[in-house]
RNA sequence: GGGCGAUUAGCUCAGUUGGUAGAGCAGCGCUUUUACACAGCGAAGGUCGGGGGUUCAAAUCCCUCAUCGCCCACCA
């Protein structure tokens, strides 16, 4: 025993740590340009005419920090990645991160303000622009290291960042594309302003907020209206009602009435349409058309007056007389007490209703007529396969085609209904952070390019929304606009991984952009996942102090034991419960693989001579046994059900090759049988490395440095990253 | 108001095409016999949310009710 033990490494003398292995193995990994498929073709572990097998990582925010959601995108990413590349497919993993405008600049303005009590236009466009950009610059290491530290097999030699020059240029050229084909288009329209961000924002990012408010009913010449806004009410001058209302037959469209309102007497038109709802308040009302959706539409539809009652700021303009200048949250009160000493309120009752707010700022939405840029979704136009459609249609086609699969698949139906309920698409922002809209203006005039026209020419300040760029990621990461190589061998990708809570904004748009732009598809299947929660399934916040922090767990228990403890029970769609039990158990299973080696290795170093082996029938069965969790693990992978997989491979390892194998081999291995002994001590070489193998892309880290410490007969490849996924 | 999901052992969840319930963690008892105490062995624990139906057979399919959660929606 004593001559056995010294024969294998020493190292395994010892409990597994993670900690003296992750980093060296990172960097070996990193250094030997397998991350990489060209060098993987170039040295031969790739065939040349291979398949192959593209990720785009979901860029993480630049100034951002490693979060457990991160954690188990990369665990799940890695885990695919992994598997492919044993698999022999050209495997590409892209990583990026995002510049995520709107979040970015307003950290780095509430920074500067903390500091030197300066606000951006203080500092002006360029200067902040340069701060925000320095910022960006710094703090970007950090998630790159950290996203290293989870053992991400990304290929660094092609980073991606949206804000850099091909990206910047992809942009650009998208959009001035889309502009000629009609597209895009700039138009005054309602917009979701924010007050507080001071911009425009899309649809998708209004959050609905419940709030128990007044409702008041006022007086209004013969009618009674209903109204939660009193503060709007100023410029009100049209009174809407239901045609088929009786309750008002007697009075007919376009009359006018003379009546008295808040400052003073005013002379109302009525208007009859059949948005009223009859049964809501008296089924009258009054319309603001610069700030309600409803109401400029009612306004399109008879081509009534508009009036902006608010500013930007939300303060009461001139048109609210005594009240002008005025913010709106003070001015409410104030204007129910006029109201009720002209005797024109009637009554208030409790009230409540859902209020829009952005989803950044938290601030209260008021809708506003602005020029904005537009992407028109309900317009037919030529993609590239010569076919004239929409977007909505082309978008909905993907998926009930079965261009695009969406696993889990009941998610289908959430992205029917969003295509359907979509509107043109607001894509300009009013921020400096991102990439400003080509779009340029001289007397009126408007030219879109993506350069300057020349002299005298001033590029429209706005910025694009920052999901405009990240529906590019799929083929800006591959080169587009230029028809390179990765993107006729990696486009469409096959798989994208992310959360289902971005579903809309970023799945939806990419497949609006791609299938516009390049006429495919940006991905073959969505991996969608849940959110990680933590061990009661609450959700992980600073308030409750339940974050588990991965880095923090990583130093604990290690890398594949987080991996690990992210990826087995996390079934696509589901959210993912974890506790620090859970991680910490898969430390546990780390070692127990560590020792299985151990023993493997110290009972078979007499067993060099393979060539007349006689298996025997059980021996025989261990090794169907083998096959077929690896078929079964392969099948699972294949099919996404990565927390089966991993249970399975982990299965196998700990309740049949370590309790049942090993101790039933123990007598063989110690016995006088040579012939008998020499095949078992094959067949558990063979479970050995079929082992690490199925469990490598889940638990990369120890797996790899077992392998390290293999004789060089057991290995069929330097790494065990890049050795070749057991027959299934 | 519409849609989706969940309800299985103390906790968190599996259970792929229907065949008399499984895992991890926690808890209980025993074991330091060298691969591993970051372990092993053993016992305990569930009328699979309620009700109805289809079937030889249902946690699994259908209907219905209940509770919880999520998403979507321009009722002033």
């Amino acid at each position: 025993m004593e001559s056995k033990e010294t024969a294998i490494n020493p190292d395994f003398l010892q409990p597994y740590s993670p900690k003296d292995n992750e980093d060296a193995l990172y960097k070996k990994w990193e250094e030997s340009g397998y991350f990489n498929p060209d060098v993987c073709v170039e040295k031969g572990v790739t065939a040349k005419d291979a398949e192959s097998f593209s990720i785009v990582l979901p860029p993480p925010n630049v100034t951002g920090t490693l979060h457990m959601g991160h954690a188990a995108m990369l665990a799940v990413e890695d885990a695919l990645v992994r598997y492919h590349r044993m698999n022999g497919k050209k495997t590409l993993w892209i990583p990026g991160t995002d510049s995520a405008a709107i979040a970015t600049q307003s950290k780095v303005e509430g920074d500067i303000y903390k500091k030197d009590k300066l606000t951006r236009h203080d500092l002006g466009r360029e200067e902040l622009l340069k701060r925000v950009a320095d910022f960006a610059e710094q703090s970007k290491d950090t998630i790159i290291g950290q996203t290293k530290a989870m053992g991400s097999s990304l290929d660094w030699s092609r980073y991606a960042y949206t804000l850099d020059d091909k990206r910047y240029r992809a942009v650009m050229e998208a959009f001035v594309r889309m502009y000629e084909a009609g597209l895009i288009y700039r138009g005054e329209r309602i917009v979701n302003w924010d007050p507080k961000g001071q911009t425009t924002i899309s649809d998708d990012e209004i959050v609905y907020e419940e709030r128990k408010e007044k409702f008041y009913y006022l007086k209004y010449g013969p009618f009674t209206i209903g109204t939660s806004r009193p503060e709007t009410k100023f410029g009100d001058k049209y009174v809407v009602m239901h045609p088929d209302d009786a309750r008002y037959k007697d009075f007919s469209h376009g009359q006018q009435i003379e009546l008295e309102w808040i400052n003073g007497p005013i002379t109302a038109t009525v208007i009859k349409d059949e948005a009223i709802d009859m049964e809501f308040g008296t089924g009258v009302m009054t319309i603001t058309p610069w700030h309600d959706v409803t109401d400029f539409e009612i306004a399109g539809r008879h081509n009534l007056d508009k009036e902006q009652v608010i500013d930007e700021r939300g303060i009461l303009l001139p048109i609210a007389g005594e009240f002008a200048g005025q913010h709106i949250s003070k001015a409410r009160e104030a204007i129910i007490e006029k109201l009720r000493s002209k005797g024109l309120l009637e009554k208030e009752e409790d009230y409540t209703h859902n209020v829009s707010t952005a989803e950044r700022t938290g601030a209260v939405i008021e809708p506003q007529i602005k020029a904005q840029w537009f992407i028109a979704v309900n317009k037919a136009v030529a993609f590239p396969d010569g076919r004239v459609m929409t977007l909505k249609e082309r978008m909905r086609e993907t998926v009930e085609k079965g261009e695009v699969k969406i696993a889990p698949d009941r998610f289908n139906k959430t992205y029917y209904h969003w295509i359907d309920n979509l509107r043109d698409w607001n894509i300009s922002r009013q921020i400096w952070f991102g990439h400003r809209v080509p779009a340029w203006f001289k007397e009126g005039e408007v030219k879109v390019q993506t350069d300057s026209p020349g002299e005298g020419w001033e590029q429209d300040p706005d910025t694009l929304d920052t999901w405009f760029s990240s529906g590019l990621w799929t083929f800006s990461t591959l080169g587009w606009p230029e028809e390179t190589d990765d993107l006729r061998t990696y486009h469409p990708t096959s798989v994208l991984e992310t959360g289902y809570d971005i579903l809309f904004f970023w799945v939806a748009r990419m497949i609006l952009m791609s299938t516009f732009l390049l006429g495919e598809v940006p991905f073959k299947q969505v991996y969608l996942h849940g959110l990680v929660r933590d061990g009661q399934g609450r959700k992980m916040s600073k308030s409750l102090g339940n974050i588990i922090n991965p880095l923090d767990m990583i130093a604990k228990y290690g890398t594949d034991a987080t991996r690990l403890s992210l990826l087995i029970g996390a079934a696509p769609g589901n959210d993912v419960p974890l506790s620090e039990d859970k991680i910490r158990g898969y430390k546990n299973f780390a070692n127990k693989l560590w020792n299985i080696s151990r023993f493997i290795l110290s009972n078979t170093t007499d067993s060099k001579d393979s060539a007349t082996v006689e298996y025997s029938a059980r021996d025989q069965e261990i090794l169907a046994e083998m096959k077929k969790v690896t078929t079964e693990v392969s099948g699972d992978i294949e099919g996404f059900r990565l927390y089966l997989a991993g249970e399975k491979a982990y299965h196998y390892v700990w309740d049949e090759l370590a309790a049942n194998i090993l101790e039933e081999s123990k007598p063989i291995l110690n016995g006088e049988d040579v012939k008998t002994k020499l095949a078992r001590q094959m067949v558990l070489r063979e479970c050995l490395t079929g082992s690490l193998k199925i469990l490598h892309p889940f638990m990369p880290f120890v797996t790899e440095a077992i392998w390290q410490r293999l004789p060089e007969e057991m290995k069929d490849a330097e790494m065990l990253m890049i050795a070749k996924w057991p027959s299934k």
